[in-house]
RNA sequence: GGCGGCGUGGCCGAGUGGUUUAGGCAAGGGCCUGCAAAGCCCUGUACAGCGGUUCGAUUCCGCUCGCCGCCUCCA
């Protein structure tokens, strides 16, 4: 079994070939820190991290790279307008990027480099590109050369002639090409600025991804991943940054996730049309966003929509739902959430109970990572396990057993997808679930008694509360509900 | 105009050259239950249109129509 994948470059999909074997070394555009995070931005990085998470799995050594875009224009407008300095900005942003992906699940990045702790390495490379002529400075300006790269397109799948036919914007003056992108961009008063052998003045955007995915991971490293938006310009000035700099080739698999659509229209900041990661956790919660997110693939254009959360609330519910029956069952013997499980590759295939939906999940994920089929596998393990649950139910003693297995299966496959589900009946303190606990008990009683008037009551206020109280065969069972 | 992608049953969404069910949501019927909830069982017979290749195409090729992304900051 090998991993595919889904190469831009490439446009197909082809063998995933690393650099060095049984090691990923992988880079991901992160945000410009200038707002919170909408739920299109967060898809590509639930994604990316994903996959991370994914690649380890199956047994590689990962190191994965995120850059936070700290220095921008955009941010010194932010800062304007709330009337903070723009490391108040980068600051407030920043932090609030790191607790809204961790709300969906997602871990940090092995590196995390910001911008404005590598302007003296992209001072150094910009001054290295006019050495080498494909740069050259303009009014305290440094511009890249598109022309003097002789790739310059390939990525995107354009030539330089394409886009002139196309282009929309006036060029700039200073620029000998109209495409010419910026890598230095001279100060203006009160801007933040470094200084540099061109003047004072601040990097351009794309320089800093070339830069600092060259530190940290080389050139011809494994991974470089990003929205599908980002192919032109950003990605493909990054290729002619790295290569016309160092030589060589400077990523071996580029991957793109698409957009979130809303309605018809993309969801981008430009066009205001956003929902903001932030609100949206607070109103759907963390672990439903991660479901949207990742159970489609990931380069499809997905919708963001009422009914479409609504499908991945239910679906979700699904599977914690089953979780704390499991629990209700199983008491003591319920299996542990396995932390970062590992199936390599090369590793005989899985057997026993359960293997089954194991085989099937890797299987599709190992087709350039289709998740869709692996949610389905884990759908259908979660069926298998609650046909077992009822004949546990009925007393069948290797049902239960089996009940055991497809638990703990449920717990590793759902653990690679980044889901934490909460074992407990669902109340965390304990003071909410001793006194859950006691008007269950009282329940019981005006059930025994046949007083089911009384025993509605309890429930209906319980519902009432969002506790779910279920009554089973082996008692009654009860959990925090998810829609609230 | 250039480059790229998509069009699957009520909705979302995988997949495959043919004899086996993607999966989820919603709907209908049933089982279980004091009632309910959850769950389980059963049901729906889908692949934009038109040609072509083929013994056979939803799955390959061409055309048409429709939708979307990029070509400008953007995940």
């Amino acid at each position: 079994m090998t991993i595919k994948i889904f190469d831009s470059m490439a446009r197909d999909v082809i063998p995933f070939e690393t650099r060095e074997e049984g090691k990923v070394a992988m880079y991901c555009c992160g945000p410009t820190v200038y707002n919170y995070i909408h739920i299109g931005n967060a898809r590509t990085m639930l994604w990316f991290e994903f996959i991370r998470r994914y690649l380890d799995f199956r047994g590689y050594d990962v190191t994965y790279v995120m850059n936070y875009t700290d220095v921008d224009d955009k941010i010194i407008e932010r800062a304007k307008i709330e009337k903070i300095p723009p490391e108040g900005i980068t600051q407030k942003y920043t932090r609030a990027f790191e607790e809204d992906l961790a709300a969906m699940g997602a871990e940090t990045p092995d590196i995390v480099s910001k911008a404005t702790d590598h302007i003296g390495d992209m001072v150094a490379a910009i001054e290295g590109l006019v050495d080498k002529g494909i740069a050259y400075e303009s009014d305290g300006n440094v511009w890249y050369s598109v022309e003097a790269f002789e790739g310059y397109g390939k990525l995107s799948g354009r030539t330089l002639e394409d886009m002139r036919a196309g282009e929309r914007v006036e060029p700039m003056p200073g620029k000998r090409h109209p495409l010419d992108f910026s890598l230095w961009k001279t100060a203006k008063d009160g801007e933040p600025s470094w200084d540099s052998p061109w003047g004072p003045g601040r990097p351009g955007w794309h320089i800093e991804c070339s830069v600092m995915s060259t530190k940290y991971l080389g050139m011809d490293f494994d991974v470089h991943g990003g929205g599908t938006d980002l192919i032109f310009p950003h990605h493909e000035n990054e290729i002619a940054q790295a290569e016309g700099l160092l030589g060589g080739e400077f990523v071996r698999h580029w991957m793109h996730a698409g957009m979130v659509q809303m309605g018809t229209e993309k969801m981008s900041k430009s066009l205001g049309n956003v929902v903001l990661a932030h609100d949206a956790i607070e109103t759907f919660g963390g672990p439903v966003l991660r479901y949207w997110a990742l159970s489609g693939s990931y380069r499809s254009q997905v919708a963001f929509s009422e009914s479409v959360i609504a499908d991945s609330t239910a679906a979700y519910e699904r599977w914690s739902t089953f979780l704390t029956s499991a629990q209700h069952s199983l008491g003591t013997d319920m299996p542990e959430a396995p932390d970062h499980p590992r199936r390599p590759i090369g590793e005989a295939v899985p057997k026993g109970p359960g293997a089954e939906f194991v085989i099937r999940f890797i299987e599709s994920m190992d087709e350039d990572f289709n998740s869709a089929g692996s949610f389905a596998a884990v759908h259908d393990l979660v069926r298998d396990a609650n046909r077992a649950l009822e004949a546990t139910h009925a007393g069948d003693a290797e049902a239960r057993t089996r009940l055991i297995d497809l638990t703990s299966t449920f717990l590793e496959l759902t653990n690679v997808l980044g889901f934490r589900f909460e074992v407990s009946a669902g109340a965390s303190d304990a003071l909410v679930a001793g006194l859950v606990e006691f008007l269950i008990e009282m329940r019981e009683k005006a059930r025994a008694e046949k007083a089911f008037e009384r025993a509605d009551a309890i429930r209906d206020k319980l519902t009432e509360l969002g506790v779910v109280a279920e009554d089973t065969p082996s008692g009654t069972r009860w959990r925090i509900g998810a829609s609230t």
